[in-house]
DNA sequence: ATAGCGCCCTGGTGGC
DNA sequence: TGCCACCAGGGCGCTA
């Protein structure tokens, strides 16, 4: 599942192969994919453009396209969600598309950016800025944990008086950006912060070392490439060398104590924990 | 206001 | 061996 270091990946990915190329044509193989999008108005807005920037706001992927005679302020704006198993590919434009193939970019020089998407969860749309900024969870979204200002004081303000588990406290989008499934388990393992604590009664010092475990965490993540648990691919369709040590390996050791590490449902989620390490 | 659920979707898995 | 019910999960929208 495309988190913030995968997100990331992918961002970095689409700079070096696809910013500043021109997009000569589009095919969408799966309409879904536009979440009710007009085909013709998305075309419209993409074809002929040019990708000025690749830019991420927690798990979007936001690519501002410019036109020839406005060539600094962005027409529109590519906003791509990957949710669960969506996948954006540079390819060759002449090589033939996978199975789950649900849209591709020319770019001008003879690639193409592909998605592909087998649930066809994920959403790829062409915005006006007006648009863009009328999405509530870009909005509403909360502060990038990788941001050098963020730390244990903005956590603890999001965090006070709120009587919800941690864990699902932190996959709240509004808390902060980019955290999803893996790295919330991960970090609070590292922080040793037991995922059904409510979030308002962690202590400042807990708070703190969340924060520096969240943004460890990711920070490690990111330089590796990401996480492959799944069907994760980069761009050029490499998988993440990032090695989670809780996340989905209920009932192996604890990597720390050696104790069996406890599978449990949280707020609709599977969750991982220690019971010796996390309290 | 907020928490909890169903929804979207399909490959993999476990049971019979 | 084959079939089928069931599970996983991000984020949104609905309900209580």
């Amino acid at each position: 599942m495309p988190e913030l270091p995968e997100v990331e990946t992918l961002r970095r990915g689409l700079e070096r192969g696809a910013r500043g190329r021109r997009i000569t044509d589009v095919v969408i193989a799966n309409p879904k994919s536009l979440k009710g999008q007009n085909e013709d108005v998305f075309r419209e807005r993409i074809v002929g453009r040019t990708i000025q920037s690749v830019t991420r706001r927690g798990k979007y992927l936001l690519i501002p396209l410019t036109t020839p005679l406005l060539a600094d302020t962005p027409s529109a704006f590519l906003c791509i969600h990957l949710k669960m198993r969506g996948q954006l590919l540079l390819e060759d434009a002449a090589a033939p598309v996978g199975k789950y193939h649900c849209l591709s970019l020319a770019l001008e020089g003879g690639r193409a950016l592909r998605f592909h998407d087998m649930w066809t969860w994920g959403e790829i749309r062409a915005l006006t800025a007006e648009e863009l900024a009328a999405i509530e969870g870009l909005a509403a979204m909360g502060a990038e944990p990788l941001d050098p200002d963020w730390g244990g004081g903005s956590l603890a303000e999001m965090l006070a008086a709120r009587r919800t588990p941690i864990k699902p406290t932190l996959l709240d989008q509004r808390v902060v950006a980019g955290v999803g499934n893996i790295y919330a388990d991960e970090s609070l393992f590292r922080a040793g912060i037991h995922p059904e604590r409510a979030a308002g009664t962690l202590a400042r010092s807990e708070v703190d070392r969340l924060a520096e475990a969240i943004r460890t965490v990711l920070r490690e993540a990111v330089e590796g490439g990401g996480t492959t648990s799944e069907d994760y691919v980069d761009t050029e369709g490499v998988p993440g060398r990032y090695t989670p040590r809780v996340y989905d390996r209920g009932g192996k050791p604890c990597p720390a104590c050696g104790t069996l590490l406890t599978r449990i449902r949280l707020g609709g989620r599977g969750t991982v924990f220690c019971t010796q390490c996390q309290s």
